[in-house]
DNA sequence: GCATTTCCTTGACACAGATCAACCGAGCCG
DNA sequence: CGGCTCGGTTGATCTGTGTCAAGGAAATGC
């Protein structure tokens, strides 16, 4: 539920990068653009797997991945949710903790890891705003425990298209105006592992929500939200995230 | 479920603590102990409120204090466990993002906020040592959302005990060695909002694992584990909590 | 065209855990 | 001592969500 708060503009990337990218900082420019990549990965795609070596770190520039970790009986539980501009990554630590997969294809902006690292250490700019962003992800996090641990399926649902709404309605340039509408990025059964629920309760659910008019639907991906307070309501979070800093 | 991995021994608490504190490094010595100081608190009390300003951080030396997050409507849901040697505090963050509360009677050693800050970043050892615990305390959160939206009541429990076991074995001075003894630091309500459950269901699964043999209890706080693997497997884990790094 | 696959919806039913309630034992206080 | 509170246990019952199952809609391939 953080709210990007730190973005920057890479001037080579489509997006605004939160908190670290080339040209974010003049100082550190030629030395960030020295050690700048893409990768491209395909919907489905594991772009890496719990326990590999990570040799980079980066920011998502468009699709969507998922952090999910799973238990050896098969049930799986997502603990991230990767959208345009989020970080991934682990500065410092080898292998990686949990599958990376990407929902649909990705474009990611990679920083070779070692040098980055480097930077990391002779520029306290940067390592400062690794340090924001990953309390970031810790907040986002705990307040996703909230949800797991303690709201309704209903509840549930309407959290995640509230998190959803918002992260869309930012990304538009003039700002949440008029009903929402954004494309679900996830299938139910995706949805289904962020929640902690199944497929078939998240179906319901959504269901439920379009009959009693919270969101409309075209097709089966498209959400309109005539009210986003309504939505938010429904989620039973306090009136606004409750963001402080 | 993160394991203590950095510990540096302070001089003057009766702990170890994990991370950061005076004389961990002779270089900032004189400068942490001039901005250091000891607080108490007694059980029950909140040490900081969601959203007040918090004009320290520290680590815990005695005593267990809580996390917790609450929902209007009364649900709560605890959201991180503070063990003697844990971290409390958001460097560069201004408010408190969740309660914290004393469980039991609270020793902390504290640092004043502002002159942290600024030593942290005039040492890049410092601000680099706060990016690993605060990656650690992300990694244990997302273990710990796995708990909350997939395990069963009885896993939920016998993933509590078994992170409290090993806490405690890992501060004893021989290490894991024979059946392993414990005190229950928290109340089975407290252990029902940590774990996404009621208290009557905590008190059910505790009576279940003491019926199977998994657990002995004396009295009902302290427990005693007669076969660490066993509890492991009821939790439900992988044979080894997996960490990496 | 038809077959297949993927994603989704809906129904019927089962069950884990919540809820409501009674009670126990220990500690504390007048 | 009696009365009270607090933390805990256990029983009876209810219910939200999981499970199992059938089938629909759209996309893809032959």
């Amino acid at each position: 539920m953080t709210i990007p708060s730190i973005t920057v503009d890479c001037g080579d990337c489509p997006i605004r990068h939160r908190a670290v990218c080339a040209r974010c900082e003049a100082d550190e420019l030629s030395e960030l653009d020295k050690i700048k990549y893409y990768r491209r990965f395909e919907a489905g795609q594991t772009i890496v797997w719990s326990g590999d070596q990570m040799e980079f770190v980066g920011s998502v520039v468009t699709g969507i991945a998922t952090l999910t970790q799973s238990m050896e009986d098969g049930r799986t539980q997502m603990v991230g949710l990767l959208l345009p501009s989020d970080f991934v990554g682990r500065p410092g630590r080898n292998g990686a903790a949990y599958d990376v997969v990407a929902t649909s294809d990705v474009v990611m902006c990679c920083f070779r890891k070692k040098p980055f690292e480097r930077l990391m250490t002779e520029t306290p700019h940067i390592a400062h705003r690794l340090l924001e962003m990953t309390l970031d992800e810790l907040d986002a996090a705990r307040e996703w425990m909230v949800v797991l641990g303690r709201k309704t399926a209903r509840e549930k649902i309407a959290s995640l298209l509230t998190i959803l709404a918002r992260r869309d309605a930012s990304l538009a340039p003039d700002g949440p105006v008029g009903p929402l509408e954004f494309h679900l990025p996830l299938t139910r059964e995706a949805m289904a592992d962020y929640l902690g629920l199944t497929l078939e309760t998240v179906s319901r659910q959504i269901s439920a929500l379009k009959k009693d008019g919270v969101i409309v639907l075209r097709g089966k991906r498209h959400v309109t939200v005539p009210d986003i307070g309504r939505l938010m309501d429904e989620a039973g979070d306090d009136a606004d995230g409750g963001y402080l800093d």
